[in-house]
DNA sequence: CCACTTATCTTGAATCAGTCAAGATTTCAC
DNA sequence: GTGAAATCTTGACTGATTCAAGATAAGTGG
């Protein structure tokens, strides 16, 4: 993945290609599960004068067209990844909250027939595993 | 559900019983996943002085100790439902934001076993539907 | 290559769910 | 009934995210 990379991206998805949204799409895509806050920090590495206002905005605008993703779980802020489409899903440490991915036991889609959705139509299942990290079960406390 | 079985409930896991307790209790069952400022205003019709904070910290003790449980679907504030340890997973409507619960299809514990899941010692797998209510799919946009 | 339209960005203020803290009350064991 | 400890009230505060207005820059057509 390099700047090219990135320009086509959001050129493909009739995106105008500026400084913060590559900057974003490089910060987010080097640091995976960041919050908004190190994206801002990373985004600004590489552009260092861009407004907070400017990476929520691109975040919200890549995360519509499905370039990044962002993940909330329970009591944590807003995270962001590259890893689209393919739906995998996530552990979060209850204790440090690290994520790590997890690609579905069942296979794809899982889950995703629900046994009786009363009448909603679903579109996706989001599934996250709570647990403790290796870090933090070998370290009591 | 009477208020001597919240009593009942409160005294079981070794609580105090005090009247803002069994307000949110009978209001959280009274109204499954409210969120916390429709829990506070409902616990209000059953005791008119009861502080926000109160509510909080009620929701947050009955939490810990699994007489409530609490939701946060991404965009939406924190809900809490009474229904707990029967490992229901719910469909969230992306349009209104309303929530059903949802009986998981493979069974019990229902995509626990997560396929690598690093390290992780994973004890619960939540899992969220996403989609469109009947209400908002009959009434395009 | 230049001008134009409009999306996008900057700046700075505002919102709002949730939390913190100190002192007053209430619960429950004895 | 009494006392210790948990719980509640009050009121201020935090911090992630959003709103709004004007400035800037991307892409289009000439």
């Amino acid at each position: 993945m390099t700047q090219p990379d990135f320009q086509q991206q959001l050129r493909d998805v009739a995106l105008r290609v500026t400084r913060p949204r590559l900057a974003v799409l490089e910060a987010v895509h080097a640091h995976p599960h960041a919050d908004t806050e190190s994206v801002i920090a990373a985004a600004r590495t590489l552009l260092p004068e861009v407004s907070h206002q400017a990476v929520y905005d691109s975040l919200h605008t890549l995360t519509e067209v499905g370039l990044v993703r962002s993940i909330k779980p329970a009591g944590s802020v807003a995270r962001y990844e590259t890893r689209t489409g393919d739906n995998h899903h996530h552990v979060v440490c209850r204790s440090c909250g690290s994520i790590a991915d997890v690609d579905c036991a069942v296979g794809h889609t899982p889950c995703l027939t629900a046994s009786d959705s009363h009448g909603f139509v679903v579109d996706e299942a989001e599934v996250i595993y709570w647990g403790t990290c290796p870090e933090c079960s070998h370290r009591p406390q």
